[in-house]
RNA sequence: CGGGGUGUAGCGCAGCCUGGUAGCGCGCCUGGUUUGGGUCCAGGAUGUCGGGGGUUCAAAUCCUCUCACCCCGACCA
């Protein structure tokens, strides 16, 4: 992509709403401008990001198993009734009328809809077990929304249903959640610990929040130091429930079972939860199947959420510095920046627009900086945007036929070929 | 919802106390200059001063109502 016709509207100063440093970052690199309070367009560059974190969302969700549903933002009041939530939920709910005058809402979340369709579809034991999951946009009225998407009031969220025969069935499929989330989160290079939580509105009595470690998260979390060492590629459910971790609102000091030496504090950004609730939802919307016995039984369900949305700020907490964003690779609006030094010199443009081709004939995202710039203004854009790599041409170039090669995240910079620089980040 | 704050050019802000021609920096446009860390020079454009009502000869400024946004808290994926 070449800058000159691309749009990221970055800016010098910070807006005064923007806080926290990703709400300041995703602001300042044109990834998202607000349109109202908690609500965001995401322009071209944020909106890269966030359909790679979707996309690594998606494939783990599909390797564990699950099964892609897209339901709508819009439900009607009848499917909560039938639930018992319509009244519960409160004012974080937004509500709406049709024009038949039909009570309607934007979903805050899907269980109504996706046990409704469990419940007219799925009718035997042998059917089981099932995961749905659906990648949507969720509104939530929040009394106070914050720190641009982080707590938007309107947000991308995945989220997944496992639907099983018997509670043990359940456990596996929360078992799978957790290996799957593990993986999702350490492909954005995360590291996001499972601690104990409360169940919330969503009900039901086995909870865990996947949490980012990061000064500015929302909650507190309390800990034991084991974590630190735990290796969470071989992480189960059994070794889960033998380690403590819990955010404020659970954690008693008269009752934490660690001791204070080896009690750890942080501050996280709750990027994930996964929720086991037994038959809440199943039997008040008949999600009921036969069993091996004839008898109809209310399946077990749990549920299992991904504020993708959120990543894209919580990743930015977690990778920034003073000139900007570094992005993992994983997750980069593009992989490589490609710096024309001097426009105007056409050799050196010649030099630039030649490799610009190769990379992008090498299957490589590139966002390359053709504009008339000064030399300053395009190296505080490309750091302010934070690519891993940026490759940088000038006239130097012509005669050398070498360029410098820079890694965001280290600020090593090597001098080398074009042909070892395109080699070098094509693999 | 309680407490606090802010609305003036696209962005960041000054002006308001003490009423009298609406300003600065960045950005934007034109021309030139510069080209390896936000070049420099000259010229230029851009405002319902958040909105309504009031006081006054005169309101960005004083009074009043209202709206929006932000921060702290309670709440929460």
């Amino acid at each position: 992509m070449r800058s000159s016709v691309y749009f990221y509207p970055t800016l010098k100063e910070t807006p005064q709403e923007a806080q926290i440093a990703s709400h300041r970052l995703m602001v300042r690199t044109g990834m998202i401008t607000q349109v109202t309070s908690g609500i965001y367009t995401w322009l071209p560059l944020g909106l890269r990001v966030l359909k790679k974190i979707e996309q690594i969302v998606r494939e783990e969700q599909d390797r564990a198993g699950s099964l892609e549903v897209l339901m709508p933002t819009i439900q009607p009041a009848e499917l909560w009734e039938r639930s018992g939530r319509y009244h519960d939920y409160g004012k974080e709910m937004l509500r709406m009328k049709d024009r038949h005058e039909r009570e309607m809402l934007y979903g805050p979340t899907a269980e109504e809809v996706i046990t409704d369709i469990f419940a007219r579809f799925i009718k035997s034991y042998r059917d089981l077990p099932k995961r749905f999951y659906n990648i949507q946009w969720k509104f939530r009225d929040e009394i106070r929304p914050r720190f641009g998407v982080m707590r938007g009031r309107e947000f991308l969220m995945k989220d997944n249903y496992s639907f099983d025969l018997t509670m043990e069935g359940a456990k596996a499929s929360y078992q799978a959640m957790l290996e799957a989330y593990v993986r999702t989160f350490a492909r954005m290079d995360l590291t996001a610990i499972p601690v104990r939580a409360s169940s919330g509105a969503i009900g039901g009595n086995l909870s865990h929040e996947f949490q980012i470690l990061a000064e500015t998260g929302e909650s507190e979390i309390f800990y034991d130091a084991a974590y630190e060492t735990l290796d969470v590629t071989t992480l189960t459910l059994d070794r889960l429930q033998t380690l403590y971790a819990a955010a404020d609102e659970l954690h008693d000091p008269k009752t934490c079972p660690v001791p204070q030496e080896r009690l750890k504090t942080a501050r996280g950004i709750e990027v994930g939860h996964v929720f086991y609730f037994g038959t809440k939802y199943s039997v008040p919307l008949g999600a009921f199947v036969m069993d091996s016995d004839g008898k109809q039984v209310p399946v077990e369900m749990g549920s299992y959420g991904i504020g993708i949305s959120r990543l894209t700020a919580a990743i930015i907490e977690a990778n920034h510095d003073e000139a900007g964003i570094i992005w993992p690779e994983s997750v980069a609006p593009f992989k490589v920046g490609l710096l024309n030094m001097n426009v105007k010199n056409e050799a050196c443009t010649k030099l630039c627009d030649d490799l610009y081709q190769k990379l992008l004939q090498a299957g490589v995202e590139v966002l390359y900086d053709d504009r008339d710039r000064g030399a300053g203004a395009k190296f505080a854009d490309m750091d302010l945007i934070g690519l891993p790599w940026q490759i940088i041409i000038g006239p130097r170039s012509v005669d050398s036929k070498q360029c410098e090669l820079k890694n965001r995240r280290t600020g090593e910079k090597v001098e080398l070929s074009l042909e070892d620089a395109l080699k070098r980040v094509s693999r």
